[in-house]
DNA sequence: GTGTTAACTTAACGCTGTTAAGTAGTCATC
DNA sequence: GATGACTACTTAACAGCGTTAAGTTAACAC
């Protein structure tokens, strides 16, 4: 439905030059912060910059195009938040790509409506990951699992297989929180549920044993609760 | 957007007696099936029915509630899908937990819709896992988890965050794949993509070993391929 | 001064979910 | 056997949606 347009992948499109066009940019990411997805229309737009909807048009070929690039804006600020949160770990350390998960799930929380157009709408084709704006942070965790890869804090083997393992794990987890309620489901199961924080980022925190030591008990070792 | 009506837990509902409820339920499920999720308007369901869009309305309160029923029966399925992927897997052995994912991926595939519209569509307020038609696995998964844990074949632990720790590899990983290209992305990496079979099942084969055994170098032990 | 272009506006089309109001047919009761 | 109630619809319409076609107004070029 949405980012089918040739212009959603970033850099390729001129920088925004019209006024209006930044104000159109402007008004439209507002709604999806504010308002949600549902409330963004090209007349709620309009009406927010102070236009007709058909000025939209001018600027943009479809509401795909607008939203695409809305969403553009929010995954390109997306890397940076991921490098910024790991940047005091040690390069190539556990705890490194512990908090780059944990960044994961905290950028995907904070920007739900971002998340929910890029890998929510499923009824047409997969897009190329190079049209997923910042990757959807798939170059970051890459670096950070080559990285640990050569300290030989995780073993060997394929990156990339690392990678789309914890990228899978943290935005399995993330998914699955935004369509369940955690609260109400983990009351009552062995799962404590913390008074601060999130419960996507405590259950990924239970989960790093597993990611570390796996399930099998013989593996175990010190990583037993 | 969608599944907000009251309606939508399975089963608390009478049983469909009407013709014409069946025949909507019918034309709903084959539009979904045929056209996507897009095409399933309730015009388009009337016209195939042969009725008007209001008449609709005289057996389902909206169409939340036509959409929440259709993907109800769905995932009512699914979890009789699940059990029959696993019986010929011994009870408690490490197969029945990798058939089980596989399973859930594969249904996940097939049923594309469903998982778009229970999970992909995120605006709104996350539900009540008891009103996910058929727990979306969890229940299946939970009895294969804590079957394992009993023979000993995973280490022990609390059995809630081990199925949500697989449930997370399992649902990010469609997920990702439903929004990304995967073809074109693991092209040029280490990652070869088999002829037959979805990528995402071999992926996850992949990913054994971690889940496993874990990423962590000294626990690696037999596991390295 | 004329032509061209950018930056719009007005009006409309066809689509959507949904509601209000009306209409047959069936069935129970007085 | 007429009356009222209920079921199962229909017709017409409303408000909103993305989008298009056509017209307008201002700025600038030659």
């Amino acid at each position: 439905m949405y980012l089918e347009s040739k212009n959603m992948d970033t850099g390729r499109r001129p920088a925004v030059t019209s006024e209006t066009e930044a104000a159109i940019l402007l008004a439209a990411r507002a709604i999806l912060a504010e308002e949600g997805l549902d409330a963004l229309s090209m007349r709620a737009v309009a009406a927010r910059v102070g236009t007709t909807p058909t000025a939209i048009y001018h600027y943009f070929e479809s509401k795909d195009d607008l939203v695409g690039q809305v969403v553009a804006h929010g995954f390109q600020q997306s890397e940076a938040h991921l490098w910024k949160a790991i940047e005091r770990f040690p390069v190539g350390s556990i705890e490194r790509l512990a908090v780059l998960g944990e960044a994961y799930i905290r950028f995907a929380l904070e920007h739900r409506p971002y998340f929910t157009i890029i890998f929510g709408i499923g009824s047409d084709q997969p897009r190329r990951l190079d049209d997923v704006p910042g990757q959807g942070g798939y170059g970051v965790m890459r670096q950070c699992v080559v990285d640990a890869m050569e300290c030989g804090t995780i073993r060997q083997g394929d990156p990339d297989t690392v990678v789309l393992y914890l990228w899978s794990i943290v935005h399995g987890l993330v998914t699955i929180g935004m369509a369940v309620d955690f609260e109400a489901m983990l009351d009552g199961t062995g799962i404590e549920i913390p008074g601060e924080g999130s419960i996507s980022r405590h259950l990924y925190r239970l989960f790093r044993q597993f990611i570390e030591h796996g399930l099998t008990p013989a593996d175990a070792g010190e990583g037993v609760a």
